[in-house]
DNA sequence: TTTCTATCCATAGACAATCTATGGTTAAGC
DNA sequence: GCTTAACCATAGATTGTCTATGGATAGAAA
């Protein structure tokens, strides 16, 4: 089944720092925009996202820091680092051929043996 | 990371059920078949496939039956049912609407707030 | 005839990623 | 004062995949 869940399994990282790319953004809105843009069609649990965020920080494809939000909150922002930028296109890059191997056979007519 | 992996997560039931539409295989041919028709970008380890086909038995999307091959050996041929067909229906259908969620992030330039 | 390679099956255990459940803090609105 | 939304984070269960292993046999090659 391809995930009763609210994500693509392996496209978590991907997803972070691409939403990373444009602007340094704190936890709760990484989520919020995720499922923003995508119109509500993924859903990023906190559950996932901060151990995912603890995976990217250790990669060193981001860095966090505490600040004040526009709400007048503490919240820790995460920035995309040159290393995150590279990895980032790296599985964008990964992620663009395995869908067009998933498309082949998905597509598949099959007429050699 | 998108997979350092042979396969995209989430997406091998998918794989084995399309891959069965076509006609009943055993299992060592589903995993060439997947290889062959995605020009080697995709490979299925018997660990992962064996698995796999005993989930899809179970759920009741595909039955077995032993046969001998046409390279003379016994093989477990795999045919889908038409809960099959169906489970592969929706398969693709949640896929397609992942991808274009994925997508949307991917190019999303973002607008409002 | 022996040895190698490809064809076939399958399971156990490790590992990684996600989810559920939980627990906590604080600003702002009512 | 209460509630809700905005924030952080971890523990534990679950799931899916991989690695490693083990076995059998047909046919080609040596």
């Amino acid at each position: 089944m391809v995930s009763k869940s609210d994500l693509l399994p392996g496209t978590l990282d991907l997803l972070i720092l691409q939403t990373l790319k444009r602007a340094p953004l704190h936890g709760y809105g990484i989520a919020q925009s995720i499922k923003r843009v995508s119109d509500e069609a993924l859903t990023v649990e906190e559950g996932s996202l901060y151990p995912g965020l603890q995976r990217l920080l250790l990669q060193g494809w981001v860095t966090a820091e505490w600040k004040m939000t526009e709400t007048n909150r503490r919240a820790r922002y995460y920035t995309l680092t040159a290393a995150g930028r590279k990895q980032l296109g790296l599985e964008i890059s990964k992620f663009e051929q395995m869908m067009a191997a998933i498309g082949r056979v998905l597509a598949d007519a099959e007429e050699a043996g």
